[in-house]
DNA sequence: CCTCTGCAAAGAGGA
């Protein structure tokens, strides 16, 4: 039975005698919680049959024996402790568990610790900490890694290859561009390491041709072969080895995730069931190197939770090929075997436990953890550097002197902030296997229930998977994402992770591997706190010390006079004259607040190409590819080519194709043009890229820079001398999910700190009067108004709607109407229904459905109200950026307003200034009016 | 409660 729960007590680590001898032992208390955990397979847990809710669980005593009392070392009052197989063991009038010879014992299950993560700590804590911080460079070693890894997976999808070296070479044209390297070298190398791969593959292909009926018996023979060593161990998990009829021999990338072990990676590939690692280097030693045993041996943890009884992990070496070799030294055969025993599987996990200890105090490790030698470590130096620069303790010692205290204590913040946002990532992972299929559904987080039609090869080894999905389910998951598919179970079955290509009654995916496509999960993904510390780290570390002065408050932001020679730059709006003159002059920064409608995009395009005209080479970033798109078109629409748009594919625009960095291809054409391109446009997550972060710019400019956090930001800023923020604080702020000071945007923090450094754009084209005057007055000071008298006084009758023909209460152009309806959970389908009437009102009265925009606050809502009619539906965070001539809002709140989504007023503005002539509100009058800016928002409607 | 991007993983040195 497994024991889980919060650790109340942490004894001390004794030492008694056994019948064995002398054994170590420790005691903890425990709160069982387990009960209370669906997702806990298999084993019934403690709570289980006792009768007691949760809240009353008595405590336990748990006794961990041996090697586990390492863990209990690690251990603190209030973390979650997991216990497996553990046996009952009563103590005194206590209910008590102990470990048994099956157990494991594992520290904040749900900490998702990554498998290349374990490796580097093996090797030293210190050097997990720094790259954590640093990330992963463009270095040349680990580009062409990559290289022979994908090749490696195409042999063994049984792609030819040359064909597969011709075509991973290609896709890593700008990498290899930008490191000066030419295709035939690299095409050379990459084959010499390939055909270490190959020969040691056909020794395993000859097994099993001469066994046709697909089992594989002779390994006997395989063995002969030299390189292998496995026992009879390989052949018991044939029978176990559950791999589909195609593949009883291969599989490449597997991707396993353990809810048990708080483990999570993705194996090179598997043979037979075990665990196969790439390595493209050479070793030379007899035995494979100790942090390659260990990632290898996660990788046999996880595989066999899921059953499969893997014993034997295999490390190959693509650079011990025959021509390296030696005369007679044998040992420098590629694939190196290893058994895997229990003992290296429980030196795994309590490694892995060393981790989530340290993370759950977010401490910094300091190298005294392991038995690492600073002197032989090829990190020495920068782990001395960044020791001595954020005064950390370290065991390599320190050099250089400590950075200012401000920003020591900055950089520890952020960090921290940063590690509260990945823990909540791991909560989304955690939902995959604690919620049911259905739970997943309703919470928007899977489409399930499909209905599988094909799985077809599409060549390249990638699988195109398609199946039909028979209900109207909606989900987060959109057309171009990376998603979770499935055999229905995300979890414990087979599930592969794929590109979406179509998102309709038909569902396709693409897959490197063939899955019966039950079910589509979200994929959580890292990536973006990952960034967001590296450039942090960027920032406060290799950061120019001229712009720390400034954002660390201690010096003034500088401005030149470079416009009076260059402008005036746009001679019908003052305020975006101006903003374009700030932006040039900045020596620094310079801010551009832009309210709803007022040109942000235009003046943003202005801005480029007053730069470009000076000589300045420009980095145009935003934080969605929208954004970006947007301002890309503005600078076409201003006659303005120039630009290259880094993204990917599908995260670029159709129209945007065209000017986009195709990435593969001949490696200098490549890198010259980007290196060459005098405008670059990017979203912030981009900038954060290993190839983007070696490009450098004069200025970059952020648009929607309210939105971002203060590190995402800094994520473009980092690549430019002189930055312009562009944004409206008074619209939707970051979205984080943690609670911490992330959730206040660079821009707002600079634009409170240095007004003076910002114009706000201050005459909108988009709203009539009317509309814009609640807006103006709540969240503009009254600064905000009509550019011209035409957009002040526009009305429906502009539409060629005769105002008459509306029911009475919709004929002012904003108005508000009372459905009377109730709220259930975070819908409202009454007042859904009267959402449809007044939409269908307006289109009765004439007004295209195009030209018709509905939003609520809540997904639920949205697809309520979406069941109802065929305009657009969306959220406002979705709407965000974009207008509708008319505009029904739902409030969906009765009663009171009991949900934190009213308390941010921001929110609000974004939904009413989205219309342009018609603005209709839907919402419970008494809910509004139990808050006094939402009273002020009904007296403005109902005037 | 709202939402963004975007697969993950890749190397190497040496008592």
């Amino acid at each position: 039975m497994n024991v889980r729960g919060p650790l109340l007590e942490v004894g001390e680590v004794r030492e008694v005698s056994t019948r064995y001898g002398e054994r170590d032992l420790v005691e903890l208390t425990v709160r069982p919680d387990g009960g209370a955990r669906e997702g806990e397979r298999s084993e019934p847990s403690t709570r289980t049959g006792s009768g007691a809710t949760r809240e009353h669980a008595d405590p336990v005593t748990v006794t961990l024996w041996g090697k586990w009392t390492h863990t209990a070392e690690h251990a603190e009052e209030g973390m979650e402790l997991l216990v497996t197989d553990a046996e009952r063991d009563d103590y005194g009038d206590r209910e008590g568990y102990t470990t048994s010879s099956e157990s494991y014992v594992v520290l904040e299950p749900d900490f998702l610790v990554d498998v290349t993560d374990v490796r580097s700590w093996v090797q030293c804590p210190r050097m997990y900490y720094l790259n954590k911080l640093s990330g992963i460079p463009l270095n040349y070693p680990v580009v062409k890694g990559t290289v022979v890894h994908e090749v490696f997976g195409d042999l063994l999808r049984g792609v030819n290859l040359e064909e597969s070296i011709d075509d991973r070479v290609a896709e890593a044209g700008l990498e290899l561009g930008l490191l000066g390297m030419e295709r035939e070298e690299v095409a050379d190398e990459v084959r010499r390491n390939a055909a270490a791969i190959q020969g040691w593959l056909n020794q395993g292909t000859l097994a099993t041709d001469d066994d046709t009926s697909a089992g594989g018996e002779n390994a006997a023979e395989r063995d002969e072969s030299g390189s292998a060593d496995a026992g009879d161990g390989a052949n018991a998990s044939l029978s176990e080895w559950d791999g589909g009829p195609d593949e009883s021999e291969w599989r490449s990338e597997y991707t396993l995730i353990s809810p048990t072990f708080g483990i999570k990676g993705r194996a090179d590939a598997l043979r037979r069931g075990q665990p196969v690692e790439l390595k493209t280097g050479k070793n030379t030693k007899r035995d494979p190197r100790f942090q390659d045993k260990i990632q290898a041996a996660c990788y046999a943890l996880l595989l066999r939770e899921r059953g499969v009884d893997v014993d034997t992990g295999t490390l190959l070496y693509t650079k011990n090929t025959a021509l390296d070799r030696g005369e007679e030294s044998g040992d420098l055969s590629p694939a190196k075997e290893f058994s895997v025993g229990k003992g290296l599987l429980e030196f795994v996990v309590r490694q892995r436990n060393e981790i989530a200890a340290a993370e759950f105090d977010v401490s910094v490790p300091t190298g005294y953890e392991a038995d690492a030698t600073c002197e032989y470590c090829f990190e020495q130096d920068t782990c001395m550097v960044v020791s001595g620069r954020l005064d950390q303790e370290s065991k390599a010692g320190q050099i250089g002197t400590a950075l200012p205290e401000e920003e020591r204590e900055y950089f520890d913040r952020t960090y921290r902030a940063l590690e509260e946002e990945r823990r909540e990532t791991h909560a989304e992972y955690r939902k995959l296997w604690e919620q049911t299929a259905e739970e997943r559904a309703a919470d928007d987080r899977a489409l399930i229930d499909l209905v599988p039609v094909s799985e077809e090869p599409i060549g390249d080894g990638r699988w195109r998977l398609t199946a039909r999905k028979e209900t109207d389910a909606v989900s987060k998951l959109r057309e171009g994402d990376v998603a979770l598919a499935s055999d229905g179970d995300p979890a414990s079955g087979h599930a592969e992770l794929g590109r979406i290509r179509k998102l309709g009654d038909e569902v396709v995916v693409e897959t490197d591997e063939p899955v019966e496509l039950h079910r589509l999960d979200v994929y959580p993904s890292e990536l973006s706190v990952s960034r967001m510390h590296t450039a942090v780290h960027d920032f406060v570390l290799k950061g120019d010390p001229d712009r720390k002065d400034v954002l660390f408050g201690r010096r003034d932001p500088a401005f030149a006079d470079r416009s009076s020679a260059g402008g005036p730059y746009i001679d019908n709006n003052d305020a975006q004259n101006a903003a374009v003159e700030r932006a040039v002059d900045a020596e620094d920064f310079a801010l551009v607040h832009g309210p709803p409608g007022t040109g942000k995009t235009y003046t943003i395009a202005r801005i480029v190409r007053a730069l470009v005209e000076r000589g300045d080479r420009v980095l145009l970033s935003a934080f969605t590819n929208r954004a970006v798109d947007n301002a890309v078109e503005a600078l076409r629409e201003q006659g303005f080519e120039d630009v290259l748009r880094v993204g990917t594919e599908t995260g670029v625009r159709g129209d945007m194709q065209d000017l986009r960095l195709v990435t593969r291809g001949e490696p200098n054409d490549r890198a010259a043009k980007l290196n060459s391109a005098p405008v670059v446009a990017a979203t912030t997550s981009s900038c954060g890229s290993r190839t983007m972060r070696e490009q450098e710019f004069d200025v970059a400019i952020v648009d929607e820079a309210s939105q971002l956090t203060e590190p995402g930001t800094l994520a473009a800023v980092n690549r430019a001398d002189r930055f312009v923020l562009v944004g409206d604080h008074e619209q939707l702020p970051p979205v984080v999910r943690a609670e911490n000071h992330l959730r206040e945007s660079l821009f707002q923090r600079l634009i409170e700190d240095h007004p003076d450094a910002g114009v706000m754009l201050d005459r909108q084209y988009r709203m009539s009067q009317r509309i814009q005057a609640f807006s103006s007055r709540e969240f503009y000071d009254g600064k905000l108004r009509p550019a011209t008298p035409e957009v002040a006084g526009q009305t429906l009758a502009d539409l060629g709607v005769d105002t008459a023909d509306l029911p009475p209460e919709l004929r002012d152009s904003v108005s508000f109407v009372d459905p009377n309806g109730t709220r259930e959970g975070n819908a409202n389908p009454v007042e859904a229904d009267r959402v449809a009437e007044v939409v269908d009102a307006y289109v009765a009265a004439g007004v295209d459905p195009d030209d018709i925009g509905v939003i609520a606050p809540f997904r639920a809502q949205v697809a309520e109200i979406g069941r109802r009619t065929d305009v657009t539906v969306d959220t406002v965070d979705r709407f965000q950026g974009s207008s509708e001539e008319v505009i029904v809002v739902s409030f969906v709140a009765t009663g009171d307003l009991s949900s934190p989504i009213f308390e941010d007023t921001r929110r609000v503005n974004v939904a009413l200034t989205r219309a342009k002539k018609a603005l209709c509100l839907v919402g419970d009058a008494e809910a509004l009016a139990t808050e006094p800016f939402y009273e002020r928002m009904l007296e403005w409607a109902r005037r």
